[in-house]
Parts: C-alpha cells; structure tokens; sequence
DNA sequence: CGTTTGCTTGAATTCTGTCAAAGCAGGTGG
DNA sequence: CCACCTGCTTTGACAGAATTCAAGCAAACG
C-alpha cells in the first residue's frame, strides 16, 4: 500500500528512523480517482502533496477557452499545487487523472506538524523543494533556448513512457505550440 | 557589513538563535565585484549561494553567439547558479556585475556544516528552494501563458527600479524576442 | 570631436497560429 | 458485420507574429 511512497522518502532521506516513518505512515491517506476526474481545480486551495501509486496526471492551466499542459506525472512520482500548497492561495491550473488512478495523499497540517516534531522531514522537505526547482529550471530553459522541435525531440528521448499515453494534442501546449503546428514538426521530422 | 543578509534570515527562519546567527556569520565571506567581472562562468561548478549587499547582477546563457538573459538580481536578494550548487556538476549560465557589486558568499561546505550542526538551517535551506520555486514558477507561467508585450507590461509592473539600470537589448531576451521586436513593442504601446 | 554603445526603422523572410475541411482510428449500437 | 459516432490527427490556404539583416541615429564617453 505505502511501500512505494516509502521508498521514495528513504531514497531522499535515508536517514529516517522507524519512528518517523512510522508517523508519516499515520498521516498518508489513500484517494482513488476516476479516469476525466480532477485531483484539483484552478481556484481551490491545495490542501495536499500526492504521490501517485498508479495511473497517469496532467497538470494545465484553461485560459480563454484553451488548455495549456504544464505537466505530466506518473507512478512513483509526487505532484502538488505546490505554490498553492505553500501559499495558502487559490491555486490557477488544474489536475486531471488521464487514466484511472490511485494516490497517496498527506496534508499541509500534518507536514507541518511532521516539520516541527521531526526535524528530519524539514530535510525531506527541503530536498523535494530543491528537485522542484531543478526539474523547473530546466523546462525553464528548455522554452527559453531550445525551438519547438529542439523541446519536442528532448520529450521524446526522456519521456517516451508518458509519451505513449498522451492524446498529442495535450502535449502540443506543453511543448508551447498549436497541435496543427506539432503535427507539421512531426512530419517534417519524419521526412528525415 | 552583514546586516541585511542576517534580516533576510531573521526574517525567513523567526527562531534562529544568537549561537545559529553567530555560527552563519563566521561562514560568511564578503567579495567586491567591479562592473562587467563574472561571479561565475559557464562551466564552472558553483559553489557559493550568494547575497547581494550592493549592485545589480544578470544571470544569462550565451548560446551560438547570443545571449538570453533569464534574471536580474538587486540588492538584498540572493543569487546562486543554484542547480549547479545543488547537484554538484557544472553550471550552464553565467553571473555577471551589471554594476560594482558587493556580495556575502556562502560556500556549499559550510552550508552543509550548518545543515548538520543546526537543523534550524534545514527549515532556511527549505524555505530558500521553495521560494525559488515559486519565483521561477511563476516565470514559467508568463512564459507559456502571456503574449510578449503581456510580459513587458508585467516587467515594468513589477521591477521598475531594475528596469532602469538595464540595457534594453538584455531585457528584450528575458521576455523572450529580439531588441527589435522590443524595440517594436514598445513604439506600438507608447502609439496608445 | 570621433568612437562606442544601444535604440530605432525598414524590407524581406521565416515561423507559427487560425480556421475550415477531410482523414482515420476505436467503440457502440443496430 | 456494418454504419455511425466521436475524438484525435492531418492538411491546406491564409493571416499575423517575430526574426533577420542592414542602415541610420542619438546619447555617452574618452
């Protein structure tokens, strides 16, 4: 039930006692969600940080009729509003299960409580902050040096799993063009 | 000489005791910085997160002849090619002095010291990421959400006193066009 | 002064978006 | 088994956005 998301703090934290690890276990509730149902909407406030034990979720915002895609996060990896989540404000895009589902869910009180009985989870909490802002650093430069072409070729070598199960339109946004314009790239870059 | 940059922690860790703040002072190195040197290169690992006591610094990349600006840092706040800090492997964009420049230097090692010592620095170093994160997050929106103009708008909105002490021509990278079409921009607002 | 540096302008070109239509599955019901 | 949706992708024609290259201009500086 919770090795996987276990796995994932040890990795990060190899030195949590079973103490904490056992306090942490007391905290994590378990959520299933639907295929089309939503993790979280754009104007609530992001109560928790989910880890995904199945399925697959696309984080995007919706503004004037279209959908931007800012990401998609799999088995074994965490997903948040994170800023909504730190902040406490309504957050401004939305999570969606693309298939069926099954998450891990610890809330913001008992992180915070976590925080100041354990100080190891201040660690934890750091390290996952830092692995955010690396991952967004990244896709940062991506938009800002690379071409369209340059971002798509990069998500196929380091995404192609994730790849398989997203309708293209969905990953046109996320790569920053018009699915029309992604399927000219892919036909350009199929006639070579 | 170290005022501001013990506020700035003051202010993001409340609790931090003399013995703490007195600890991270006997870490801190003050370096000068003439305008046009480099706090770092390409290339180089980094390894020191910085405070800016005075002076106004640009992070950019230099890709084929060109340079894309991705931040300007002012006094009072930090600066770091933090991926490379944090990972440990060469870093891909460079910091240069826009101005003479002051800066308080923490260097990774030491950080680590304070990480162990005190875990109080754990809950700093986290608070730290996360608002990077945030920073950088919101960057990223207006980078796949806003039009080009959008960006300027918010630009001058947000950072008017840096604005004016930089060169058109490295903010025009920033918001993502060339100085031309800034340029172009700009005579199209002022036309209304 | 003359040089440098940065900003503006113009014209041609390339890139990307829009809109509308057609193609192409996979799934469903008859 | 076929006909028909439905959701997604592809194509084409066109318009608009942004870059490129080249030239001119103005302020700043030695």
């Amino acid at each position: 039930m919770f090795e996987d998301v276990i796995a994932y703090y040890k990795k990060l934290v190899p030195h949590l006692t079973d103490k904490e690890l056992s306090a942490l276990q007391d905290c994590f509730r378990i959520r299933q969600l639907q295929k089309g149902a939503f993790l979280l909407k754009e104007g609530q406030v992001c109560r928790h940080v989910s880890f995904v034990n199945r399925g697959l979720l696309r984080l995007y915002y919706a503004i004037e009729g279209k959908e931007i895609s800012i990401g998609f996060v799999s088995k074994g990896d965490y997903t948040s509003e994170y800023e909504s989540f730190l902040t406490r404000k309504p957050g401004s895009h939305n999570i969606e299960a693309l298939t069926n589902a099954e998450l891990v869910d610890l809330s913001f009180d008992d992180m915070q409580l976590l925080y100041k009985s354990y100080p190891s989870f201040q660690e934890f909490g750091r390290k996952i902050a830092e692995t955010l802002f690396i991952m967004l650093n990244q896709r940062n430069t991506a938009l800002l040096v690379l071409s369209p072409e340059e971002r798509y070729r990069n998500m196929i070598i380091n995404n192609d799993s994730i790849l398989q199960n997203v309708p293209q339109y969905m990953l046109a946004s996320y790569i920053g063009v018009t699915p029309e314009h992604l399927s000219r790239i892919r036909k350009k870059m199929s006639g070579h």
